[in-house]
DNA sequence: TATGAATGAGCTTTCATTCAT
DNA sequence: AATGAATGAAAGCTCATTCAT
């Protein structure tokens, strides 16, 4: 799997064929990974699936702690943001798995996504610490704001990774606090 | 042309293979799409430029005549997002070849997408319109909102235009305003 | 057939493509060519008979007033080798397709253009000027040895036309003489 | 590679398909030959390769315990028209490769060819035994002389190898010595 | 004569998958 | 767990040819 994510990441979805996995991985058959995954289609679902749950407790890790929603909302943009630039190759392969529709990405898994913090919006909204808006769609914009880094593939791109985190909260702060 | 791009806007960038194309236009070979393209890449590269020809076009339109900086900023959020929702079919397209990443997105063609809404924030902020902020990630952030309707791909999600363009434009009138 | 000549010389019978031609030709359509030429058969049959009919007026001419039959072989050799540097194109193109094998060359065709010399061989055998050999095998060797210069296809090859053709005639008049 | 000799030899290097070699070789996929093989080209590479290893053990035996190099000479040309008439397959095959044009046949290789027995003729020379000639245009007439049976493709071509042997060991016995 | 669209067959190559070992 | 042969489908592309204009 860390040989299909690195290969992934760096050809792309399509170009990511278990030939090419398999060179990397050090196998000399294409044939072991199907032995151990049912077909491409189901490795794909389990990088989904444990790239997913290492964002998951590393954002857990990092808005633990936090009292107001507006530090909590901080953390979650901090967190996405410093996990996108520590963790390009994962989430480059997380994203282009997603990206190339091929898993079915749909309205669910979106809603999937962005759940925990339009929940934390609605908190927000509900305590009166944050003003009135559409907690689905600020959410799926903060989901994209914070995907930016990641869709910059090519690793001649100059981004400061504090000053793109400083901004987004900026951002944001000023865009839901009362 | 118009068959790839439906094609491409149904089935995924992957999927839509010239075979598919050609069902889809009524030819009975493939051979006809090479004929008129000298590869696949390059009818790719044909329908981003057109689609990004429509998208200007559409654009400039709708900005014509705005005075203020945030009128224009208003003009272009409202613009794009209607713009995602009248052609939805297009924007798939043009996103899924994009994100295909076989056509070489680089950072300079996200700077060529970005820099005119740059440039817009740049003018706000001499003007004092706009408080201070960098307007490189301001504009990646606001790009990557716009982009949000389109990347709910499938038939079966409700968004109101109107609210989602409201939603973006009080958002980014709040970030963005001294 | 001028463009087809120079393409089959340059690029290869196969690569030779009723495309390449036309491209050379200065026609934007292969449709032409197939409308001057039954069948890219025909096309290429006449191209070999062009070049023989060039092939057999330069030699006959290059023969005419022989007195000898060792004089005329001489001839025969020295206009073969002639006739190969100064016509590399046609030369090239010509055996190209008659090695492509496409046109059906044959025990017949291999007579046809060795059964002259053949003749040549036999007077000498008759008049006794020529040693008694098989002279089907000597004009087969005959042959191949002054399309020698020909099959070296690449430009990169320098050969003295003159030093080639001398030593040729040397070669035979040994071999041959009684 | 038995499969895809034995189909150049009857169809000619163009027609010999992968299709027509795989079905030839009772194999049901052309995958399997592109499994095997990087490209068309290095099958064909190979093919080249192994014919000529066995042309070269198999003159190396024949012309072993040659004390003069006139028998030296005449066991190489004996051997060549040994080999040309017991492996017609392999040997069409070698031809239509090399005569396609496609492996790039150069002066290198021609030299590669002709030069064991160019250094034989020099060794004749050297030691008084062969005339003055130039070594290098009368290696290659003696490679197109026993190259000549392969060229007589199809099996319509009766010609006897105990005399086409004598004739071109005389042939060139005449034409070497002092 | 010349064009350009269109066709259908063919090409090599790549792919995920299966299977015997 | 691992290999390597084998499969069948599909891919993009090139080809000679046809045809209406």
């Amino acid at each position: 799997m860390t040989a299909a994510i690195e290969t992934i990441a760096e050809l792309g979805y399509t170009k990511a064929s278990f030939a090419k996995i398999a060179e990397r991985a050090g196998l000399s058959s294409t044939g072991l990974i199907s032995y151990h995954f049912a077909s491409r289609r189901e490795l794909m679902a389990q990088i989904v699936e444990e790239v997913y749950g290492e964002i998951r407790s590393f954002l857990s890790e990092r808005m633990r702690g936090q009292v107001s929603v507006a530090g909590a909302l901080r953390a979650y943009i901090e967190g996405n943001v410093e996990f996108a630039f520590t963790h390009r190759t994962q989430m480059q392969a997380l994203l282009g798995i997603l990206l190339s529709g091929e898993l079915g990405w749909g309205e669910q898994d979106e809603r999937e996504v962005t759940s925990p913090i339009e929940e934390l919006l609605r908190q927000g909204q509900a305590s009166g610490e944050f003003r009135a808006f559409d907690p689905r769609i600020m959410a799926m914009s903060i989901q994209r704001s914070v995907e930016g880094p990641t869709m910059l593939l090519a690793g001649d791109v100059e981004l400061d990774k504090a000053a793109y985190a400083h901004e987004l909260v900026t951002l944001y702060d000023l865009a839901t606090r009362a």
